[in-house]
RNA sequence: GCUGCUGUAGCUCAGAGGUAGAGCACUCCCUUGGUAAGGGAGAGGUCGAGAGUUCAAUUCUCUCCAGCAGCACCA
């Protein structure tokens, strides 16, 4: 008989049939690796205990202390547990896929009645009941067309879909977790009592496409956590409901930043509080931006569907649009103004505007205004765009899926050959920003060209590569996203994740060969003749909403001193020391200090208390020691200990704490 | 938009076919207290909106609105 050798990660090698199974491998070594052992690495590539080897490799037996194929396969064979427990208590539900995602798995199921809490828990019965058996996993190679009958012929609609959209005619692996049978590529545990039965939990149900296609099918599945040990899985859970306190839904109502309501729904009422964090955000954006130079501009809100027709955003994105109808025949006599449903379809005197989900449109138009040289280019424009777009319900989330939000946008006009060298001091100017707002993680995705596109390949070819090496001189090697890329251009895309692992796009760098052609901009060159720009659109927060709702996650809602929109409580102990409170109060606010007085009867227990859980950062107690001495007593927001200063002392520090990183950097030269 | 769930006081939540309750917050009184909730009293709700069933609906049914989770979407 052939014989292979095969390599230990110790170095050894040994000679065994050819066809031999790591199962057979671990048996010749001793009986409790055989029983421990859960799959094997057969030069590199994960592999089932029942696999034979064919041909010389280097092989590496995995137990389930070996954390990544241990988690993978625990996941994997769960998922497979979870279907077939659904099937034993509920015959006829359909099964689809159930891969293995972050921290646990999922699974897919077609069923009529929707499934409840209550059947979870009797799932999750179910499944431990199985593991319990021990039941053996077993596998075999089958033919295309005998896997196809046996699903029909068992009803499973979505398996049959499955295989005819396997390409090629090789045969297909089903495995089997006892009796219950299922399509699978594997590799799996050698049975069930191999998974921990105490180590998962099934989380949430929620509707998904088939095939996240949404005009197929709408399934439920089941979303569930799973991990070698018990431990493990209580710290997850408990590491959720750390997140869960981070929501910026939840400290927006507990810090007073602002609400939502049912009359605006996807739209913000910013409380004082909160307003204050945005003004403080703005104000430092429009200094960067006047530094980077921009020059910042304002454009309508209300424009007339003529303009949208003339972008293309009429055709593209008109049902994302808010469009409004005006009657230009109202007068101001009040008797008319009760008929405006009747008179408003009359077409004759309606004219038709949208709310204006983009600025770009504008900012062309403002470039439009005089003749323009290649000597004004690169020519940076920046807006605070106050922008509305109809976002399906579905998609609204707190302030970060908003319908009406602010950008801070800005288009850059240029040559073909400044895009690179634009692209760079993008780069640049953002890692600055977002470094100094604390963020010194985030993912850069590039989209590189779509099937459906507008200019030629070469272009393309000039606008991908600039992107690309300005992002890699930068030291950023971006993920791909292929084929994303809008139809007019290229893009990078700055992605920052919230409190529970969700990623935002916030920052936005796309290249234009498009849009500046329709809306007739151009410029003279150096050839005297006229050319089209190419525009670039770019944001860093993104919108301010959003950035805000990660910053909150992010911080946990305790904001750096100088965004925090209370940064110091003068909190009297005594009512004696009231006098004192406020000649503090008076003397950081002429700083420029966000200071506030409380001088509520109440003790400082219960106003410390309550300002910690404001986050407000830093809290100064006034009794009579601090009174007689003119000091103050400093507690910082998470210190337990607390530091007497003198108060020329604490309005000095305070106030140069509340310089923003941009101005305090400027301070210091 | 789709699937499922939810909507009761400012907040967190309980409740039942006969028009409602707790804790915290709020107001007032007592308390002047030294670093995460001092004590007492009081006020506060068209039970998301509309329709239907019923002698009677906040409770049951339907429609709509909004929110939550996920999917799809994010030009």
């Amino acid at each position: 008989m052939a014989q292979i050798s095969l390599t230990f990660p110790d170095g050894a090698s040994r000679d065994y049939p050819k066809g031999v199974t790591p199962m057979e491998v671990a048996a010749s070594i001793s009986n409790s690796l055989a029983k421990k052992a859960i799959s094997a690495h057969v030069d590199d590539a994960h592999w089932d205990l029942q696999w034979p080897i064919e041909v010389d490799a280097k092989i590496a037996l995995n137990t389930l202390k070996d954390e990544v194929p241990a988690l993978e396969l625990i996941r994997h064979d769960l998922a497979h547990i979870m279907a077939r427990a659904v099937q034993e208590i509920w015959p006829g539900v359909k099964v689809t896929i159930g891969p293995v995602i972050a921290n646990g798995w999922y699974y897919d199921f077609d069923r009529t009645e929707p499934f409840t809490p209550e059947d979870l828990g009797a799932i999750e019965k179910k499944m431990k009941e199985i593991i319990n058996k021990r039941e053996p996993v077993t596998t075999e190679i089958w033919e295309r067309d005998r896997a196809i009958a046996h699903y029909q012929a068992t009803n499973e609609p979505y398996k049959v879909e499955l295989i005819e959209a396997i390409p090629g005619d090789e045969p297909l692996r089903m495995y089997w977790h006892g009796h219950w049978q299922d399509l699978c590529r594997g590799p799996h545990l050698q049975n069930t009592g191999q998974v921990p039965a105490d180590a998962f939990k099934l989380m949430n149900v929620a509707g998904a496409y088939w095939r996240g296609d949404s005009n197929r099918a709408m399934l439920q599945r089941i979303y569930a956590v799973a991990f070698q040990n018990k431990e493990q899985l209580k710290k997850h859970l408990f590491m959720l409901e750390e997140a869960a306190k981070r929501d910026h839904r939840k400290l927006g109502r507990e810090m007073n930043l602002f609400h939502m309501q049912e009359e605006a729904p996807g739209q913000v009422f910013w409380h004082p509080n909160g307003w204050s964090i945005y003004t403080e955000l703005q104000d430092y954006i429009r200094r960067k931006q006047r530094a980077g130079g921009y020059q910042e501009v304002n454009t309508p809100q209300v424009v007339d569907r003529k303009l949208w027709e003339q972008s293309g955003h009429w055709e593209k994105f008109q049902e994302s649009m808010f469009i409004v109808e005006v009657d230009e025949s109202r007068t101001e006599d009040g008797d008319n103004a009760q008929n405006f449903d009747e008179r408003s379809n009359d077409p004759k005197h309606t004219r038709i505007n949208a709310l204006k989900p983009m600025n770009c449109p504008c900012h062309v138009q403002i470039f439009n205004q005089g003749l323009k040289s290649y000597r004004d280019l690169p020519l940076r424009m920046a807006e605070f765009g106050s922008c509305a777009r109809y976002e399906p319900s579905g998609a609204l989330h707190g302030i970060m899926r908003v319908r009406g939000f602010t950008q801070d946008d800005g288009h850059i006009f240029c040559r073909e050959d400044q895009i690179e060298e634009e692209t760079a001091i993008y780069i640049d100017f953002l890692s600055s920003i977002y470094s100094d707002l604390g963020f010194h993680e985030f993912k850069v995705k590039f989209s590189d060209r779509p099937e459906k596109r507008a200019g030629t390949d070469e272009t393309w070819d000039k606008a991908e590569a600039a992107l690309l090496s300005a992002t890699r001189a930068a030291g950023i090697e971006p993920e791909l996203n292929p084929g994303e890329g809008a139809f007019y251009g290229p893009k990078l895309e700055f992605v920052l994740t919230d409190a529970i692992g969700r990623d935002w796009q916030c920052g936005t760098h796309q290249v234009d060969f498009v849009l500046p052609d329709r809306l007739g901009a151009d410029y003279i060159g150096e050839d005297g003749n006229k050319h089209t720009p190419v525009m670039l659109h770019r944001a860093c927060l993104g919108s301010f909403e959003r950035f805000i709702g990660i910053l909150i996650e992010e911080h946990a809602g305790k904001l750096p001193f100088w965004l925090a929109p209370r940064q110091v409580i003068v909190a009297s102990i005594v009512s004696d020391a009231d006098p004192f409170v406020h000649e503090i109060v008076a003397a950081l606010k002429a700083k420029g200090v966000r200071a506030e007085a409380d001088i509520r009867n109440e003790k400082i227990n219960y106003k410390v208390r309550e300002h910690s859980v404001g986050k407000v950062p830093v809290l100064l107690a006034i009794g009579q020691r601090e009174v007689e001495d003119r000091t103050v007593s400093v507690r910082r927001l998470g210190e337990k200990q607390t530091k007497t200063e003198t108060l020329d002392q604490i309005v000095a520090t305070l106030a140069t704490d509340a310089h923003p990183p941009d101005l305090r950097r400027s301070a210091d030269l």
